[in-house]
DNA sequence: CGCTAATTATTAGTGCACTAACTAATCCGC
DNA sequence: GCGGATTAGTTAGTGCACTAATAATTAGCG
């Protein structure tokens, strides 16, 4: 590695750099923050809203079993939703038969919430003006890139 | 909007939106934990790894100026710069001419850490198993991300 | 059965990231 | 050159997100 191929590729490498991971973490902090208004009238914040969107697929579900959905460490969650519990949105009790295991369930209030929520994707496509395709052009190359984080280190 | 088309495209929405903005957010972590373990031995942070770079890149520059580059709120950065001055990796100054600026420059140790920042790059390169071409692809995607993020509300 | 190992959740501690409120300095129009 | 408006940074407060350490329960093997 000589100063010479320094001053060129890997310096050019130092900004390409600066590019994707940097790109990456900026998008992901201004799509958040293009949901944070309309996440706001229901109360939600992002983290949150993703935990709700996996409830209300299917429920009850651990806090095992979300964790492992939302790819969050189980100490991310445990916090999040004691505050969803204060919000009324949800209820935490053990499961029965297993007294490790905590079994997360919705309330009334945080099924009906569901109804609010449909609204949501339609607001920030239209923001982002992006079409249904495009989104899943999107998807597809995020899940990729997920994919191989995920690979054998 | 009829039962009906609830359960039809709005559901399905709600399916989907938890992929786009859900996949994003996953992948900028999944991705920032790959870096993790290379900046470690750097003693550097993924967000302080990028003010790095935009320093190394110029320097000095603002607090101000840095905080355009990034996308990132002031306040956000305030904290984390002091924390780079504890590790005496910068300094932190006012600008002689216009004391409301903070000048932010390299010291020697910080700027002698470029060289180690060198091989960062192609370690995450090769660790995700991608070309400097679908890097380049994923980055285009992300900044044509931004860019509609940052239009006009 | 009894004991070890694995599983599940919580807590403590660090560091981002944002908003809102505040301080201090500078600009600029009169 | 004065005085309000703007600009630049900091502080406080909330909420993620992670690691490491802990506690409690269950599984499973000898």
């Amino acid at each position: 590695m000589t100063s010479v191929s320094e001053t060129t590729e890997e310096t050019d490498d130092l900004l390409l750099e600066r590019q994707l991971c940097f790109a990456l973490t900026v998008a992901s902090r201004s799509v958040v923050g293009i949901y944070k208004p309309v996440l706001e009238k229901l109360g939600l914040t992002h983290p949150q809203y993703l935990v709700m969107l996996a409830l209300w697929e299917r429920s009850p579900r651990t806090l095992k079993d979300i964790s492992d959905s939302l790819l969050h460490e189980p100490a991310t969650l445990s916090p999040l939703l004691k505050r969803l519990e204060d919000a009324e949105l949800i209820t935490r009790e053990r499961v029965a038969g297993n007294e490790r295991a905590l079994a997360i369930n919705l309330t009334p209030k945080g099924a009906a919430l569901r109804e609010q929520a449909t609204a949501v994707p339609g607001q920030i496509r239209e923001r982002l003006q992006l079409s249904r395709e495009e989104v899943a052009e999107l998807h597809q190359a995020m899940i990729g890139l997920i994919a191989t984080t995920q690979r054998t280190p």
